[in-house]
DNA sequence: TTGGGAGTTGTTCAA
DNA sequence: GTTGAACAACTCCCA
């Protein structure tokens, strides 16, 4: 039995092609988790998204001579009684370092070692790593406890770790044994609706499609298409539209998410197309979002309560506000800014915005305006993105609150000034706030301050048709430092009275609160420690 | 131990 | 239109 969970793909897939080895029956499962199908955690457009994934897969597996077999519930009672149902031995699946997965998974595999004590056959578990391009453990070894925090230093340490796997070709069909004996046509397996796990009445926008199928097609589209090449080869980041109508990056990141496409296979095709070429370096190039993608899944494993403030001993402690009423006009383009507005839209409407939109709304909400927790912006990204992922999605929200991996928290974006950079004349805007369709350009990104004549003419009373202003950025922004640097003060402080030996343990302590002062301990510790957490 | 340099992607204004 | 300084000054890394 292969589970699927992520990796939801035939291509490259290490532990699929373990379990195919010298089977008897092979069954590809999938299990629809109560704890995600959930309207209030992830939105209708990930879900509908994730059964796209789960058709295609099934189409594919059936061209090869089996199907998915999709089962319901949850997980830890469900995987084992699928097992035992199916006379299993060997399960296999592809290594998941979420705490909710991994949690899932180590009682799963406890349940099952324990077997034969049940008068059960044993079962035998076997993961691997192919969700990124190396296995945190390595990074882990390599760096000796001595964890970067950097995306440099972290760099550095790729560099180090073998070079990445040859991503694998999709099984053959001679590889799938026959399995007219199984019981392949029982339509209780199928894929189910979304109306039958619980999205009755949400209607997804399908601006994106799911599926492995479409990552590829994708990745050839946008990346492997010889018309791409120079596209590639001098892709920058920060030079790319956070508010073009048309995306002005590649989408593979839902794709990634699911494990629709391997990162191992994209970082593979990338390094086919700029070798030999003049082409962007990380962190800025094509490669570099992939390296993003690893440092932070990286970071996010090493880091105990990555995905909160209290108890996450890199992350600022800042007494943010939790304002259910802001956060709720934040989350539903109400702001009366609206380059921010237009992106909140965009995100709930179709699932995916620009990185650097994401940094917009993310540093409006924490630092740059409403002094709101950045754990509110996860909570509302978890629901809405394609792409919403743990790691990343705590790590970018931990950036953008300057609360880790980034201090320089006097850089504000404006939300008036950011987006004119790219989009001058407002299109963005007239299509995300309709309201504001024929305002006119000089004042579309402020319009508070075009005279109530322009506002009769272009249909749209300010206070009236569309919020005025929640703040006043520049107030806003400029308390919002004072508070910064009041914080970062404190943090500075409290670290130096904790630890005043020496000024060098009082560094190290103020970086990381629960590390020991000397390296070698700090490893040994580190190494306890994950001992623990996967018990 | 310490000081300087670097840091994915800020803004504004003057030259 | 472009470039560089000022804004007020962060942390991490490494020599």
């Amino acid at each position: 039995m292969h589970w699927f969970r992520k990796g939801l793909r035939i291509h490259d897939n290490p532990a699929l092609i373990e379990a195919l080895a010298d089977c008897r029956y092979i069954y590809p499962v999938f299990c629809i988790d109560p704890h995600f199908a959930c309207p209030d955690r992830v939105g209708v457009n990930r879900y509908s998204f994730l059964l796209e994934c789960l058709h295609d897969l099934d189409q594919n597996l059936r061209t090869l001579g089996t199907r998915l077999y999709v089962i319901k519930g949850k997980p830890e009672l469900e995987i084992p009684r699928f097992i035992r149902d199916h006379d299993v031995d060997l399960l296999t699946f592809e290594r998941d370092t979420e705490p909710y997965a991994t949690k899932r998974d180590s009682s799963i595999r406890d349940e099952l070692v324990s077997s034969p004590s049940k008068g059960r056959k044993t079962v035998v578990v076997s993961s691997h790593c192919s969700h990124t391009i190396h296995d945190p453990e390595q990074y882990l070894s390599l760096c000796g406890g001595n964890i970067p925090r950097t995306y440099q230093s972290f760099i550095k340490l790729f560099e180090q770790a073998s070079a990445p796997r040859i991503d694998l070709p999709p099984p053959t069909g001679d590889m799938v044994p026959d399995m007219s004996a199984a019981d392949g046509c029982n339509s209780s397996y199928d894929v189910p609706a979304l109306d039958e796990v619980g999205y009755a009445g949400f209607a997804p926008s399908r601006k994106y499609i799911g599926g492995e199928t479409e990552a590829l097609e994708r990745l050839r589209r946008f990346v492997t298409a010889k018309e791409r090449a120079s596209w590639v080869r001098g892709f920058e980041k920060p030079s790319t539209s956070p508010n073009s109508i048309d995306p002005s990056t590649t989408v593979l990141s839902p794709y990634l998410k699911f494990g629709c496409l391997s990162v191992t296979k994209f970082y593979n095709e990338l390094e086919k197309i700029v070798r030999g070429h003049e082409h962007s370096k990380p962190p800025v190039s094509l490669h570099g979002q992939l390296l993003w993608r690893e440092f932070f899944y990286f970071s996010s494993y090493v880091t105990p309560n990555f995905d909160r403030m209290i108890g996450n001993p890199q992350c600022k402690q800042i007494s943010w506000d939790r304002d259910a009423a802001i956060v709720r006009a934040w989350e539903m383009g109400q702001t009366g800014y609206p380059f921010i507005d237009a992106i909140m839209n965009q995100l709930r409407t179709e699932g995916w915005i620009h990185h650097l939109a994401r940094h917009a709304v993310a540093c409006f909400l924490t630092r740059g305006d409403l002094w709101q927790h950045w754990e509110e912006g996860v909570r509302v990204f978890d629901i809405y993105l394609l792409d919403d992922d743990w790691a990343l999605n705590n790590a970018n929200w931990q950036w953008l609150s300057a609360s880790n991996f980034f201090y320089q928290y006097f850089r504000v974006y404006s939300p008036i000034a950011f987006g004119k950079k790219t989009d001058p004349t407002g299109e963005f805007i007239r299509k995300w706030v309709p309201q504001l369709a024929t305002f006119p350009a000089k004042y579309i990104y402020d319009p508070w301050n075009a005279p109530l004549g322009i506002q009769r003419s272009s249909n749209c009373i300010i206070g009236t048709d569309y919020p005025l202003p929640i703040v006043d950025h520049d107030t806003a922004s400029k308390t919002n430092m004072g508070k910064m640097k009041t914080a970062y003060q404190m943090q500075s402080s409290a670290a130096a009275e904790e630890v005043p030996r020496s000024t060098t343990a009082a560094k190290r302590r103020k970086a990381d609160p629960v590390a020991p002062a000397d390296g070698i301990e700090k490893k040994v510790n580190l190494t306890a420690f994950f001992k623990k957490s996967k018990s």
